[in-house]
DNA sequence: CAAAACAAGAACACACCTAGAACATCTCTA
DNA sequence: TAGAGATGTTCTAGGTGTGTTCTTGTTTTG
């Protein structure tokens, strides 16, 4: 999937964010491999991007983060030895409620199983998320790293954005959001909405993708 | 399901994704299988894909990853009959006793393989559909009795019916089509588009969900 | 606010790569 | 044994990956 130049990046990258907990800058990153300009991080920077290995948003330093990492990688990192070799690594038998152990399971196969934790507004709000109604299967290409789960969406707020009434979404469960994002937003602890995300100051605006509905605007708290 | 010569261009990918990270290039692919043209590999390389084998990205270099090794090749390799795909981000090993294949994981758990038979043209037309392009794992309940098979939308013009552009949809063969229904329309054998049916007496309309398109009618032949 | 730090990207050169048409064999299987 | 599919080969076209130099514009910081 990868080119030995974005391999050796990548690796470099999740070696500054191991060591460090920040990510390089151009520049760093320009000096790791031994390069004497910084387009050509640029470029493969953008190619691991495009291939979904980290994520980034424009025109900030050191503003990227790693998704995910190579089979290969992550084998020669972690010091366990190959996937073909026999690794059994044991895992504790709690299962965290919430987050089934099939979702790992199905992973090897091109498929991950998630909880459907109810339905959330994009119009009106919809009493907040809490149980899980049933599970979906999805493949695995539309999940990344960390946790998630699955909505389904009731109403028509974010019909320019692409998401329909009915649609199931997934969900990666994030601390933080950027300018932008599409957010699962829990205002005043009982309304779910799905609403785009952006921050302004100490203000949040929760816009909706259909001029139908208002921009809704909070307080930093 | 695998030719010997797919076979072993698989096992030589897999040894030197192991060994070095990277997946070979087509040029390293013919000189590992003894051929004097790379166009032979192309071919390999997409009757893989097809069968699920192995995923890529059009046009990029050693853009390519493993998804699946047959049983054969896993029990070769591993010593070990293994009981998934390879892929080590998963938690494996520690199942109860081996359960073959993808097919069997997937059906116990509510999920389905469909083939995806390349693009097809919501806007404007595209050339017919016929090859398998990879494949892509759904929830059981999309797929109701009936062959299914998988197509990726370009264009809008079925927008308001909630299809956009770059959505999968999943696709029932059947012989007849209702008023209403959304139906691959193959015209002149040669145009493949998503539209809606509708039949007055023997002309037959082909609506878009999209004002700025037309409807197109036919004689009922 | 200005300086320093940084990201974005155009443009050029060159090696490396993928896509695919066309044709001849070869190998199974109905 | 005919037909379909898998393979081997040759040839052509065109796109990609990388290293470099320079320029432009934005963000962060003292």
């Amino acid at each position: 999937m990868l080119t030995k130049k974005q391999l050796d990046l990548l690796e470099f990258i999740h070696k500054r964010v191991q060591r460090d907990g920040v990510p390089p800058s151009f520049d760093e990153m320009k000096e790791a491999l031994d390069l004497r300009s910084k387009s050509g991080i640029h470029r493969l920077i953008t190619a691991l991007e495009e291939r979904g290995f980290i994520r980034r948003l424009a025109h900030r330093a050191r503003a990227l983060e790693i998704v995910k990492l190579p089979d290969a990688l992550q084998a020669k990192l972690s010091g366990v030895p190959a996937p073909t070799g026999f690794s059994p690594r044991v895992i504790d038998g709690d299962r965290p409620d919430s987050r089934p152990a099939a979702a790992q399971d199905l992973a090897s196969s091109g498929a991950v199983e998630l909880p459907v934790m109810g339905r959330i507004a994009a119009g009106v709000p919809i009493a907040a998320i809490s149980e899980v109604s049933h599970n979906v299967t999805v493949p695995a290409s539309m999940v990344g790293k960390g946790d998630h789960y699955a909505l389904e969406v009731k109403g028509d707020s974010m019909i320019d954005a692409g998401i329909n009434n009915g649609d199931v979404v997934i969900i990666r469960e994030s601390q933080t959001a950027d300018n932008g994002d599409i957010v699962v937003a829990l205002v005043e602890d009982a309304e779910a909405t799905l609403k785009r995300y952006r921050r302004n100051g100490n203000a949040i605006a929760l816009e909706a993708a259909n001029p139908a509905y208002e921009t809704r605007l909070f307080r930093d708290d």
